[in-house]
DNA sequence: ACGATACTCGTACTTTGTACGATGTCAAGC
DNA sequence: GCTTGACATCGTACAAAGTACGAGTATCGT
């Protein structure tokens, strides 16, 4: 008898959640189902709940993963561009992976690549700032990094839907109903060579400054 | 024969809407389902599709209603302290909806509420900044307010679960682990009066005063 | 009073997560 | 080599979800 076409893999836990990884990020979170995992990693579902205990922990799985993903301060640097690094590096992550901060709300459970990053972060801030603001720091430059990243993802996919949204805005009845709206997209946003991701290393260095200042005199 | 017991409100897509908006802040977003909420209308499925057209489209809507809540900037005020209004209303309605600001990744079509609210504050902006600085302003305080009420979502609500995170990170085997992270925590977060809420007018503060300085020389 | 219009809802189909238990596989001892 | 038992796989089934279809029912203009 011919054995079995394909040598069906051995199946892990590991192989489901990267397996989950790689198809959150083709089909999008929402569309995530455990048959179309099953189908994608060759096997059946009730095999995947062999190895996971249940969708939900496959979710907790994939947004530890995308933590693990972004790169550690670098210990050799001052704090300043060690943080830097490690918050641009987190936008590329999560702008890589549009759909893991949404994820992040509902899950209350940090996974060890979550800990440990944060760990890294509270300790590079502490080699120089005190306590509080390290506490300061940390807050409001996660707000910013996990808010741009939302902001960014909700962002039509240029070309994409893009065009029916700015036609949208640029429809003269939207124009006059909300005419402030209006002129900043013509005039800024709608400029060639304008990309809302350089936003980010703007307020990115705007808080970095901020923070630096203030700490001399706390 | 007896009249139907209680005389059945007429069904309206305000009514459908604002009950999906109680109803998602008593059980959370993920368990709204159209039975549940037929059932709080004191209806039944079929009838809340007669006046709209779908589920996805009840969340834009009640994305948009809680837009509507948040206070516009005064125009009576200069441009910080109007902005800085508007951004601590929109801090207490997004803790109010916990589930709301993951919604808006999802959500592509901004309603009316939503809408008029940018459109308020790129006024407001207008009146004093550039073009440039109004986009970087905007940008940053954005993803600040968002990004902070993301965090307050997923903290555990005080006394709830709280205690088990926290009894975890305080386990001797993740304090070796995660030493920064532990001391943070017991030093400052642990520590009675310190209130994570309170990072928030910390960190507006310094967005709007390193914007401002920034705007003097743009 | 009556017909049109708009609202209500019973039924049913599809897709989802996942429980249960049967089947297959493979390594360790005889 | 053959048995045994542990573990991995998966077929089947069920409950809950979104929602299409079309039949009832109420309301209102004339």
């Amino acid at each position: 008898m011919a054995a079995t076409r394909t040598t069906r893999q051995k199946m892990t836990r590991e192989r489901v959640l990267t397996g989950a990884l790689e198809l959150a990020d083709r089909i999008g979170v929402a569309d995530l189902t455990i048959r179309r995992l099953a189908e994608a990693l060759d096997s059946k579902p009730m095999t995947i709940y062999h190895h996971v205990p249940s969708k939900d922990e496959i979710l907790d799985g994939i947004v530890d993963l995308v933590f693990a993903e972004i790169e550690l301060p670098d210990p050799a640097l001052d704090w300043k561009p060690a943080v830097r690094g490690r918050c641009v590096s987190a936008r590329h992550v999560l702008a890589r992976h549009p759909w893991a901060v949404p994820l992040m709300e509902s899950r209350r459970s940090p996974g060890p690549a979550t800990l440990q990053h944060h760990d890294a972060v509270v300790a590079c801030l502490r080699t120089s700032l005190s306590l509080a603001m390290t506490g300061h720091a940390y807050a409001t430059l996660d707000a910013f990094v996990y808010g741009f990243a939302i902001q960014e993802a909700a962002l039509p996919t240029a070309g994409d839907e893009m065009n029916e949204v700015v036609d949208d805005l640029v429809t003269d009845e939207l124009a006059e109903h909300f005419p402030a709206l209006h002129e900043f997209a013509v005039e800024r946003a709608m400029q060639p060579g304008f990309d809302f991701g350089d936003e980010f290393e703007y307020g990115l260095d705007l808080i970095l400054d901020a923070l630096e200042a203030r700490s001399h005199q706390d």
